[in-house]
DNA sequence: TTGTTTCCCATCTGATCCCATGTTATCCCA
DNA sequence: TGGGATAACATGGGATCAGATGGGAAACAA
């Protein structure tokens, strides 16, 4: 599982070390490396392992094959989605495109969110990190909707 | 998996490179080279290797013998199918047809989209990106694309 | 022949590989 | 428990190689 956030830097050849724990993640696969795409809904990059983008491939191909959204999510996911190989160090170049996409500079956020994970710039990220708390402090009557077992009685 | 956007050169003789990522999917297969027809949904191209027809093969001969519906897809598909083999250089030469249907001139983007990819003149293709990924936000409720088992193994 | 297509070679650019170095966390032993 | 040794991780720069592209020669068709 992908866990825990990190700071890592990026060089001025778009470098960046993939987080020890992260790499172990994925090690194993087909791929020797992380498949990572921006995100449609804000200035970050989604990312995971092939099996991640595997797993997303089943459910699109359950949709009709002219299905408007099913080909929107397919351009929006797998045409952006850039295969990044590790080098021998455990670290991806990321393509301009990812870097200006999620404002990137000097240091990128990494933030693991279990089956996959997230690269934000630490400044946005610490932004979004506190408007996401406040809101969930002004929400949490509504948390309560939640059934406390699991919904398995 | 094909699998990310490539703009590539389309030179005076209609040869174009396809991306190093494409030409490894469809590599080991018998026929070494894609497959190409006019997409009948818009201006742009759609190909995959021969499995990806032969999948849809598969998927055809379901169907009745005389159902018109089976008849129009051999016809647009099948019918209008064109095997590019590499040369020495990983490059096709695209027929006239093909480039005067997705409306090519010097340039061309190659679009992965999982099992098959797009061909498109980029400017065309720029447009149809941006309501895509506007589209895939606003629908991302309604989606249930979030796998259910992780993935991330 | 004339035009077209296929094959081959040359070049350039950028990505990838490799090695060196700094830094932090971990381990071992007194 | 503290300090030093060691290994793992992160980082920087230079060299090398693969991919993309352009042009021309040879094979083929009209």
């Amino acid at each position: 599982m992908f866990l825990s956030t990190t700071i890592n830097g990026v060089d001025a050849k778009g470098r960046v070390s993939v987080p020890a724990d992260f790499r172990s993640v994925v090690r194993g696969g087909v791929f020797d490396g992380i498949i990572v795409w921006p995100s449609f809904d804000g200035p970050y990059l989604e990312g995971g392992g092939q099996a991640l983008l595997e797993s997303y491939q089943r459910l699109i191909e359950d949709m009709d094959p002219y299905d408007d959204a099913r080909i929107a999510f397919e351009r929006a996911i797998f045409g952006a989605a850039k295969p990044l190989a590790f080098d021998a160090n455990g670290r991806v170049t990321l393509p301009k495109e990812l870097i200006d996409h999620a404002g990137l500079d000097a240091k990128a956020t990494f933030v693991g969110l279990g089956s996959r994970f997230e690269l934000w710039s630490p400044e946005v990220y610490a932004e979004h990190q506190a408007s996401a708390r406040s809101f969930a402090r002004e929400n949490k009557r509504s948390l309560r909707l939640v059934p406390r077992n699991g919904g398995a009685s």
